[in-house]
RNA sequence: GCCCAGAUGGCGGAAUUGGUAGACGCGCUAGACUCAAAAUCUGGUUCUCGCAAGGGAGUGCAGGUUCGAUUCCUGUUCUGGGCACCA
């Protein structure tokens, strides 16, 4: 009986799909293991051999644990929502629901073909709006949440939020967000929906805010970073600005912290851990507040500093409240005097010394008080005067006027305004304001300000070096620019800024060649005063930190290159460290060159600078993350809709009864108009106020995991008692592509939802694990084009195209001159031509390299290199009177390693390879190929060995003319050695992942009881158990033929033996300096006198020993002898 | 540019903890069977010098640590993945 893999497997399929055989049941009593792959995106382009290598290995993996003795479930489904089947839909009119169904019908066809162990009754969709009902609904429980701080936890705003506003206002959240203005529980009740929203937007774990995005005018639509090169859309060569849009973003940076502690506890690569940590990109430093100055300024000296420290968070408060309940006139006043109108700048309710101004003129010194009548009151009046004085002291003029006055004669008080500002610029000597702080701003870092009130706050990990700084360099988009570039760097500016407008974020970082542009102005080193030019460069990010960094070119390597380029002075604060020609990143230098810290060591410098920092209030100690909020909204049509309604411009949830939101009925995909998605192209859908953005790829495979262990509910995403039970995904197999995307939203989703109380673990992944890629190896054939000049008008598509096989392409190219074709190379072709071709001989062609083109050809049509030509010709219509130029009569072509693509010709298909040599053959070859983790390339050829293998196990059963030749003798000692060596090879061998090497030792059973010509069944059944995670069918087979009555999916995994494998002697190895001569053997138990003695007295060993005294005698039990001489 | 990974015969790869480099398979090659081919079986196959016995070199490259390094360290080159709207 042959080994008839066809009907084999069909038979084994169709009769574990009627037995349920994959079906898994939530059954609490038995231990679970619970095996994944990352969610496909079913494409159109269908599967290719490197999709189910990671889908092999988990089912090996599962099975190998069902034998084991587990429940397990191994889940597969599709996470449907995609671009592509958007612009497939933009350009063909076709329904993305409609071509997804198509491609993942394909793609589950294709699946079965290789027989998955997958519980299909499990599957799920991501556009299903059964499933994405529940997406929409966590999102919501995002939207409702906000991170709590002092319970490092998410919680309801409804239930802690809201409760805490009401009762002591805005104290729960002091601090958080800068731009927030402290309110009292009054304040709260006070506000209305709009302030209120507005207030808890900033909270809300799904949040709304203003994005910069790459915008395409001419497609209608956003791009990535990657859609753009060179400033121009990828596709069709548009031109791409940065446009500002309303999007949803996720509150990840809230668990930055959390997110990295979890890394601690997961079994991930340390490759991946790094990867996400570096992502998450935590760094403790300093924020640093430089005053600004830029010379064409009418001053260089500025008053700054104007309040009393101690009092300034008090006055800072109260300046708050007050600016928020303008009186009219005041705003009356404000609005004649803002923005310089009266050539200066005016700052309202700004606190000097112990009082807070209603107007202060800092330049000129000149406060302008507003009062009401109240104010000729006796009283009042003692204390007026005391203001006026107390503030004369320090150099100021009051003016005061009354509400009436200002609000009934606006005019004139203008002009007096106006009168006492230009006496104030006559008074020559003017005392020095002393004090700290500006109240415009948030922080009392930003209150350090220069001429025209500003200051340049840097984010640096190195305050140690900040006597280094030679230069700054700030993002080029800051609004920081506009107001500090000089008059003679405007229009360098200018250019530069536009220039980098342009360029996505990607290119700019990726960029060699440094560029940057001078600002004009000049920042001041805190400590010693010194000039410090601000430059602006595209290698500055305004995303990261204040998108402002202090450049020490001595202990940057970018910063260092960068003086070089404009030719920047270095200062050395290295010492000998720093050779003048490198930059010397290290944290352990002493000081030099460093004022106040000179000669101390670095670490502690850092510690002297901070505390001088804070105690200065210029700085403080900052940790900073590089990572940012996770935006969470797209402007397309073919993802999940956002269950959000806009009334009155306030985020107004659904209620979660109407879910799911369902993507409405449209016309066209097309994007709708400023930018938004085509959902704002449907008057129903805007009608009803809804959000037009949906959500993003992310958003359905965030917690996809949790849906396969109750798939069917629909009361719950997961029921907790099911999710308690199948619990973390035991084994998550992926590529790396995916490190830092979807893992760490999956991670966060993950938390929130533990947070929230709907799950009992806050890590969904304990173990994961990286698949390689399996690349294509792309053939290419040369195709020579000719041109011939003797005949003017040729009628070039009478002409065959003609192809050159690779040796004398090379040929050729040996010759080749700075690219183009010698003339002796030249001449040497044509002669081949005139030998080979002769019909070719009068023609005359162009010696350029141009001539000759370098195609892809269909991997399928090529064996090894050799081009199968009449194939070739069938391929493609213009290729049908193909003409081709020989070596030895073979068309060779050429290779190369490339990403394993349609477009690139080297897809090869699964199909087509099981059809030829069945899925256990497949399945195993692909195991064969390589470690799961690492990326190859794939090459058909090998199959022919697995597929030998599984022959040869068939033939220890079956004899071709003999038929079954399996007998019930017992084993000997070598065949249970075999056996039981396969057993411990295979186990730990798949524990570990390590599945092409487990083939190999199926290999060398199969060969060692060939040899011993073993066909016992005691040997082969336990073999086939263990062959059966990796060729179930002709497993199964084989177990029935056995006489078996169950299935073999269920039976046990066989038990290692050590007994069998024990042996008393050891053959060692011998060395001499560590370079192996002989071997000697030895007993296990020998002693090493006895070693030594046996060993030197070998005739191989004394031979190189001699006249040689031996200096050591290394011995290690069990490994190897080393004689040392 | 930044972060991560990888590099071993003609090819895919093995060597699990620093201890015989090249298991297993492909390919190639010689032979058996056959009229022949396929299939199957047996032997050989890192390079190099040598008739052989045997020697030398060798895990991208340059160094280092060690009795001993594919494995650890430093530097470097190349290839692949990621860099926030491909999934």
């Amino acid at each position: 009986m042959e080994y008839n893999f066809r009907e084999i497997e069909k038979k084994w399929q169709k009769t574990w799909e009627e037995t349920n055989a994959y079906k898994v049941q939530n059954d609490f009593s038995k231990p679970k293991y619970y095996v994944l792959d990352m969610f496909p995106y079913p494409s159109g382009a269908g599967l290719h051999v490197g999709h189910p290598l990671g889908y092999i290995s988990t089912d090996i993996f599962a099975r190998y644990k069902r034998l084991k003795g587990y429940n397990v479930l191994h889940p597969m489904g599709y996470d449907a929502f995609g671009l592509p089947a958007e612009q497939y839909a933009i350009e063909h009119g076709v329904h993305p629901a409609i071509s997804t169904e198509q491609n993942i019908n394909n793609f589950r066809k294709q699946l079965d073909n290789i027989g998955f162990c997958f519980d299909w009754s499990r599957e799920v969709r991501t556009s299903e709006p059964s499933y994405y009902k529940w997406t929409q609904w966590i999102f919501l429980q995002l939207f409702k949440s906000w991170y709590n701080i002092s319970t490092n936890k998410a919680e309801y705003i409804a239930d802690t939020l809201i409760p805490a506003f009401e009762k002591e206002g805005s104290k729960i959240i002091d601090g958080r967000r800068a731009d927030l203005q402290p309110f009292t529980a009054e304040e709260w009740k006070s506000f209305s929906a709009k302030e209120q929203g507005d207030i808890l937007m900033q909270f809300r774990l799904a949040f709304c805010d203003y994005g910069i995005v790459n915008w395409c005018e001419a497609l209608g639509t956003v791009l990535a970073n990657d859609e753009v090169i060179n400033g121009v859309s990828e596709r069709g060569g548009y031109p791409v600005e940065k446009k500002k849009l309303r999007q949803w973003y996720l509150r990840i940076t809230e668990y930055a912290d959390r997110l990295l502690e979890g890394l601690q506890r997961v079994d991930f690569s340390d490759a991946m851990k790094e990867m996400q940590t570096n992502w998450i990109g935590r760094s403790q430093g300093a924020e640093i507040a430089f005053e600004i100055f830029t010379p064409n300024s009418e001053t260089r000296k500025t008053p700054i500093n104007t309040a009393i420290p101690e009092y300034y968070q008090i006055l800072k408060e109260h300046a708050r409240e007050n600016r928020k309940n303008q009186t009219v006139s005041e705003d009356i006043l404000w609005q004649r005097l803002r923005n310089n109108q009266l050539g200066e700048k005016v700052r309202r309710q700004h606190p000097i010394q112990g009082y807070i101004a209603d107007f202060a003129f800092l330049n000129s010194y000149l406060v302008v008080e507003i009062d009401g009548d109240y104010h000729n009151e006796k009283e009042q009046k003692i204390y007026d005067d005391a203001r006026t004085k107390y503030l004369g002291e320090f150099g100021y003029k009051i003016v005061r006027f009354t509400h009436n006055e200002v609000e009934n004669n606006t005019n004139e008080v203008i002009k007096t305004i106006k009168t006492a500002l230009d006496e104030q610029h006559k008074t020559s000597s003017q005392p020095s304001p002393q004090g700290e702080g500006a109240i415009d701003s948030e922080s009392p870092l930003s209150s350090r300000r220069g001429v025209g009130g500003e200051v340049l706050t840097v984010y640096t990990t190195r305050p140690d070096t900040i006597f280094g700084v030679d230069f700054m360099v700030i993002a080029p988009e800051l609004e920081l620019i506009d107001k500090i570039k000089s008059e003679a760097q405007t229009e360098a500016v200018d250019e530069y800024v536009a220039y980098v407008k342009s360029r996505s974020e990607r290119e700019r970082q990726a960029e060699k060649k440094i560029s940057g542009c001078f600002t004009g102005a000049y920042a001041i080193n805190p400590f010693n005063g010194k000039e410090i030019p601000i430059w602006t460069a595209e290698y500055v990010l305004a995303g990261y930190g204040t998108g402002a960094v202090m450049a020490v070119p001595c202990g940057d390597e970018r910063d260092y290159k960068f003086a070089k380029q404009f030719d920047l002075p270095i200062t050395n604060i290295l010492g000998e460290k720093f050779d003048g020609e490198n930059a010397n990143a290290t944290k352990d230098a002493i000081l030099e060159n460093s004022d106040f810290v000179t000669v101390k060591p670095m670490k502690e410098a850092t510690e002297v600078i901070l505390s001088e920092l804070e105690k200065r209030g210029i700085g403080k100690r900052k940790v900073n993350f590089r990572m940012r909020d996770a935006a969470f909204s797209r402007q397309r049509f073919w993802g999940e809709p956002i269950p959000i309604k806009w009334i009155d411009g306030v985020a107004i949830p659904l209620n979660e009864k109407e879910l799911p939101l369902q993507l409405p009925e449209v016309d066209s995909y097309k994007p709708g108009p400023e930018g938004q998605g085509p959902l704002a192209n449907v008057k129903d859908w805007t009608d009803q106020h809804l959000e037009t953005n949906t959500m993003p790829g992310y958003a359905g495979s965030s917690w996809y995991f949790l849906r396969y262990m109750d798939p069917h509910n629909d009361q719950a995403f997961c029921e907790r008692n099911v999710s308690d039970y199948w619990n973390q995904v035991d084994l998550y197999l992926g590529g790396t592509e995916h490190a830092v995307g979807h893992l760490l939203y999956s991670r966060l989703w993950t938390k929130i939802l533990f947070d929230l109380g709907y799950l009992g673990f806050d890590e969904p992944y304990k173990r994961l694990v990286n698949q390689g890629m399996i690349q294509g190896s792309s053939r290419f054939v040369y195709r020579l084009t000719l041109k011939i000049t003797s005949i003017p008008e040729f009628d070039y598509s009478t002409l065959p195209q003609l192809f050159i096989s690779r040796g004398i392409v090379e040929q050729i190219e040996n010759n080749d001159i700075n690219g183009m074709i010698s003339s002796e190379a030249f001449a040497e072709f044509n002669s081949i031509l005139q030998t080979e071709r002769k019909k070719y001989s009068t023609f005359f062609i162009e010696p350029s390299s141009q001539a000759i083109a370098k195609l892809h050809v269909d991997v399928n049509i090529v064996d090894g290199y050799e081009l199968d030509t009449e194939a070739f010709k069938k391929w493609k219509p213009e290729f049908a009177n193909a003409e081709f130029i020989l070596e030895n009569g073979k068309y060779i072509t050429t290779s190369e390693v490339e990403k394993m693509s349609k477009s690139k010709f080297n897809t090869v298909n699964p199909d087509e390879l099981v059809n030829k040599y069945g899925a256990d053959t497949f399945r195993m070859y692909e195991m064969f190929l390589g470690p799961v983790e690492q990326s190859k390339p794939w090459e058909t050829k090998g199959i022919e060995g697995v597929h030998r293998f599984l022959k040869k196990l068939w033939r220890l059963v079956f004899d071709e003319n003999k038929g079954a030749i399996w007998t019930e003798e017992n084993p000997t000692d070598a065949e249970l050695k075999t056996l039981h060596k396969t057993i411990k090879k295979v186990g730990d061998d798949i524990e570990r992942l390590s599945l092409n090497t487990a083939v190999s030792a199926f290999m060398v059973a199969v060969n060692e009881l060939s040899d011993l010509k073993c066909h016992k069944r005691a040997v082969i059944e336990p073999l086939l158990i263990l062959l059966t995670p990796y060729a179930p069918h002709v497993a199964e087979e084989l177990w029935q033929i056995f006489g078996n009555t169950t299935s073999i999916l269920d039976a046990a995994f066989p038990t290692f033996e050590e007994k069998y494998l024990k042996e008393s002697t050891k053959n060692y190895p011998v060395s001499i300096n560590g370079k192996m001569r002989t071997n000697i053997e030895f007993a296990l138990d020998a002693d090493k006198a006895f070693i030594e003695e046996t060993v030197l007295k070998n005739e191989i060993i004394a031979k190189w020993l001699e006249g040689q005294t031996v200096k050591k005698f290394i011995f290690v039990p069990g490994k190897m002898i080393n004689v040392v001489i």
